[in-house]
RNA sequence: GGCCCGUUGGUCAAGGGGUUAAGACGCCUCUCUUUCACGGAGGAAUCACGAGUUCGAUUCUCGUACGGGCUACCA
């Protein structure tokens, strides 16, 4: 017997951004099916009109794209043989499932309207104390087609009156759950309701629609958020219910990302508030024009941004942290997925982009640092260097910074003169004979005939001690001349890509500026 | 409230009866360096608590505490 092929989906609703808890999700179902030469299935779970939000779903297909975890099936990805995958596109497929399970005795017909039901809750329980179930215990007090003749449910329906379908939870049973990370997990079915599978505007609920469309899809695995857990044995029964246990799918319940700062699982509502981005992209609320930040915009490498997510939740068998797409689909197991809820980590993040920028080639940084030079043009007016002096100065600056978004901050002193200086070193080091020596330099660079930073530093030294200075004493300050402030890379590499025309303006300007 | 899932340093986490309890981020100290980083060397955990099983529990069992999730005609 040969296992069937390894399909899994990443089943998102567009009700928003997706967050980077989702993000994950989904990675973790694209490590699993390319580790096993599977399928990796987009579906858009939009069953709820009165929540969907538009733009939502494009945005996810391109978060799936930047982050290079693209399904091989599916919305936004050239579809495939189990067409449609939105599931609003399915709408029509669902009812007869849902009146499957009531002609079987499975599910039944409900006529009680939401507002009569949230009535009730409030009457029965009016203390926030447990909330009013929709079970076994209660069904026969309701109004349905297990209480009301069948005459009369045939005329409520015929005349057009609203209901849903519900599924009909035995009394005095127990549910198996088998999870991959978890292994077993029972729950009777005393403590579980007759949930809704079958919506009065037509459409399934989420439960209804994703056992279905799992089966159909031949689904092998559902891995998904933790917070499907509690509703898993509804799953499993509506599988038993179709007589589809054979072909069940295997459930991962994935460990949820929690906020750094301690309480709740992370969601679309953080945004900003914490002060990291929870999106892989910008997103604009169309409603209220809020932006939320995100990881793109922010500076994060796709690659970066993966191996980041990738680490929350699993681990590698060796000790490794640098990892690359291919090195993920190769390692990745179920096995080393944690248990426990992972809180992110902002600092680490910015460590692991850090390591992505240094691992760049100088042309690929440059390549985006030159977008963002541009504007800073546009507001500086400055003259646009050529793309060797681009590149130059991105081969210093990746070893400083963590982000390329940090590049004009740290070294805006390579397209535009210091507009203002480190005033506490001026104070301390600057004074007649410093000038003295400074002024010195400054001829002694002007007939420099090479000016390379070796060439430069000889200079220096040289004029230096030949004043009787230690060059020490005068590096900081020249540092100060030259950029403006202290730190950043080696300093005469910075004056030999300058060129001797700036540092010159650089140095006089320096000597008219300051005073002792 | 009820049900479910968790709990190893500040964070991500390895290890699943006998270990000096890995590694990474962050932090601190030192070192390298003209600076800031990088790199290098070091430092910091009575494995939530209490019982039990055992010759021996971080590892197994049960409680407790704490955290999280779910408890909609939302997903």
């Amino acid at each position: 017997m040969s296992m069937p092929k390894v399909r899994v989906r990443f089943a998102p609703s567009p009700t928003g951004p997706l967050h980077i808890g989702g993000l994950r999700t989904a990675l973790y179902n694209y490590l699993f099916a390319k580790k096993y030469s599977g399928d990796f299935i987009l579906r858009i779970e939009d069953t709820d009109r009165e929540r969907f939000v538009p733009g939502a779903e494009d945005y996810i297909v391109e978060s799936l794209k930047w982050c290079g975890v693209a399904p091989n099936e599916g919305v936004g990805f050239g579809d495939g043989p189990f067409a449609p995958y939105r599931q609003s596109e399915r709408k029509n497929l669902y009812k007869n499932y849902a009146d499957t399970l009531v002609e079987s005795g499975s599910a039944y017909y409900a006529f009680d309207t939401g507002p009569e039901l949230e009535e009730l809750r409030k009457k029965t329980h009016p203390a926030g104390a447990s909330p009013l179930q929709y079970d076994t215990s209660t069904r026969m007090s309701m109004k349905n087609s297990l209480v009301l003749p069948a005459a009369e449910v045939k005329r409520r329906i015929d005349s057009g009156e609203k209901y849903v379908v519900r599924i009909k939870m035995p009394a005095d049973e127990e549910i198996k759950v088998t999870d991959l990370i978890r292994g077993e997990v029972i729950v009777h079915t005393s403590q579980l309701d007759d949930k809704v599978l079958f919506k009065s505007d037509g459409m399934p609920t989420y439960h209804l629609a994703n056992v279905v469309d799992d089966y159909l899809m031949k689904i092998t695995h559902v891995i998904r958020g933790e917070e499907w857990l509690p509703s898993a044995p509804l799953h499993v029964l509506l599988y038993k219910y179709f007589g589809w246990e054979n072909v069940m799918p295997q459930f991962v319940h994935l460990p949820l990302l929690l906020k750094p700062d301690g309480h709740g699982k992370l969601s679309k509502r953080d945004g900003d508030q914490l002060g990291f981005p929870v999106f892989p992209l910008e997103w604009t609320d169309p409603a209220t024009n809020e932006v939320s930040s995100g990881y793109r915009e922010s500076g994060y490498f796709p690659d970066a941004v993966i191996n980041i997510l990738a680490l929350l939740g699993w681990h590698p068998t060796q000790a490794q942290e640098i990892f690359t797409l291919d090195e993920l689909v190769h390692e990745f197991s179920l096995e080393h997925v944690a248990k426990g809820g992972a809180k992110f980590d902002p600092e680490k993040a910015k460590w692991l982009n850090q390591q992505y920028l240094r691992s760049k080639s100088d042309d690929t940084v440059a390549e985006v640092f030159q977008k963002q030079l541009s504007d800073k043009q546009k507001i500086y007016g400055f003259k646009m260097p050529d793309s060797e002096y681009l590149k130059k100065v991105c081969h210093l600056l990746k070893e400083k910074a963590s982000f390329i978004n940090e590049f004009w901050s740290l070294g805006k002193y390579f397209f535009i003169a210091p507009d203002k200086y480190d005033t506490d070193i001026v104070r301390k080091k600057w004074n007649e004979k410093n000038a003295g020596f400074f002024s010195a330099l400054k001829e002694k660079f002007l007939v420099q005939k090479s000016f390379t930073h070796d060439e430069l530093e000889k200079t220096f030294k040289q004029e230096a001690t030949g004043l009787g200075i230690k060059p020490g004493e005068v590096m900081q300050l020249f540092r100060v001349i030259i950029t403006g402030g202290a730190g950043g890379p080696a300093l005469f590499e910075v004056v030999a890509l300058l060129g001797k025309d700036e540092v010159m303006k650089r140095i006089e300007r320096a000597l008219t500026e300051f005073k002792f």
